[in-house]
DNA sequence: CATTGCAATGTTATAACATAACATATATTA
DNA sequence: TAATATATGTTATGTTATAACATTGCAATG
C-alpha cells in the first residue's frame, strides 16, 4: 500500500458518508462543520488549526474566529469524522469513520501525505500491552512519523 | 506491573545515570540542564514546560525565562534523557536512557503517573506496520491514556 | 597572554496554538 | 408564541513554543 493521497470520488464518497452519518444519528451538520470537514479532508495533508481558518475566511470572504474552527473541529472529531495528530498540532479526515475507535497513522515528514494503519493486529498489541500493566485504555495516539517510498528513494 | 512512583534510591540513580553518561559522552550538563532534569524526574508525573520554569525561578530565586527550559529540555530529549509527551504537552524523564531509541507509554489521566511501556514485541508490531506500508520510520509516539488499577478501582 | 572561536545563557519580543466568557442568532418543541 | 436548547459571533486572553540578538565564559590557537 503506497501513501498516495486521495481521488476526488473518494473525497467525494468521505463527504458524503459523514453526511448520511449526521442524517441517520440526528447530527447537526451545520454549514460550518460541513465547510471544516471539507477544508481537512480536501487538503490531502495534515492541515493546522490556522490554516484552515485562512481557507474558511478567504471561502467566506469574511474572516472567521478560532472559536468558529475549534469548536467545528471538536463537533468533528467527537463523531469520529476527524483526528488530531498530537504529535505536528493538525487534524486529518479520517476515511472510515466509525469502524473503530481508536486510528493509527503513519506520517511522512518529507511530503506529509499520511495514512491510517489500523490494522488488528497492532490494536490487539497495544491492548495486550495495557492489559499486562492493568491498565484501562480510554484513548490512544499513535503516531508514526519517518519517510514513505517515495520519499526515502529520492 | 503496578504504576507506582520511583524511589528515593532510583531518582538519584536515574541522575546518577545521566551524570555518567554526559561525562563519558563529553556531554556539557550545565547547572541548569542539571536542575531542569531533576525537576522532571523527582515530579514523578508528566510536568509542562511553564511549571519547570516556575520551580526553577522559585529554586534560584530569580525569574527564568521560557527559552532557557526550553533549551535544556532540548538537551535533555536528544541525548534520550527525557521524553516529551505530545498528546498532553508535558515532559517525563527516562527511566533507561540510551536502552533503545523510542520509549512508549501508559498515562493515567485521574493520577497523572506514568508508566513506560517498552515492550519489544510492540516494537515489532510497529515496525511490521511499518515495512508493510514501505514505510522508513524515524520516530513514534505512543501514547496510551487511561486509567491505572488503583484508579480504575476507586 | 591576547585573540579568536564556540557553546551556553540572558533577554526581549513575538509566533503559534487554544479556550473562556458572554452576546446573539437560529432552530426545536411545548 | 414562548420557552428551551443548540450553534455561532465576538472580544479577549490563556497556554505553549520559538526567533533574534546580546552577553558571558571558557578553551583552543597562534
Ligand atoms: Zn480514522
Ligand atoms: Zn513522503
Ligand atoms: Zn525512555
Ligand atoms: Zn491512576
Amino acid at each position: 500500500m503506497s501513501m498516495k493521497s486521495k481521488s476526488t470520488s473518494e473525497l467525494k464518497a468521505s463527504i458524503h458518508r459523514v453526511e448520511e452519518i449526521c442524517k441517520s444519528n440526528k447530527l447537526g451538520l451545520t454549514e460550518i462543520r460541513k465547510q471544516v470537514f471539507e477544508i481537512i479532508v480536501k487538503n490531502n495533508k495534515p492541515i493546522k488549526a490556522y490554516e484552515i481558518l485562512d481557507t474558511i475566511s478567504n471561502i467566506n470572504n469574511k474572516p472567521s474566529h478560532p472559536p468558529t474552527v475549534y469548536r467545528a473541529i471538536d463537533f468533528l472529531i467527537e463523531n469520529g469524522f476527524v483526528h488530531k495528530l498530537n504529535s505536528i498540532n493538525s487534524f486529518v479526515g479520517c476515511f472510515h469513520p466509525k469502524a473503530h475507535k481508536e486510528c493509527y497513522f503513519l506520517i511522512c515528514k518529507k511530503c506529509n501525505i499520511y495514512q491510517e494503519c489500523c490494522d488488528d493486529s497492532l490494536k490487539d498489541r497495544i491492548s495486550k500491552t495495557a492489559i499486562h500493566n492493568n491498565f484501562v485504555i480510554s484513548n490512544t495516539t499513535l503516531e508514526i512519523e519517518g519517510h514513505c517510498l517515495d520519499c526515502s528513494q529520492k
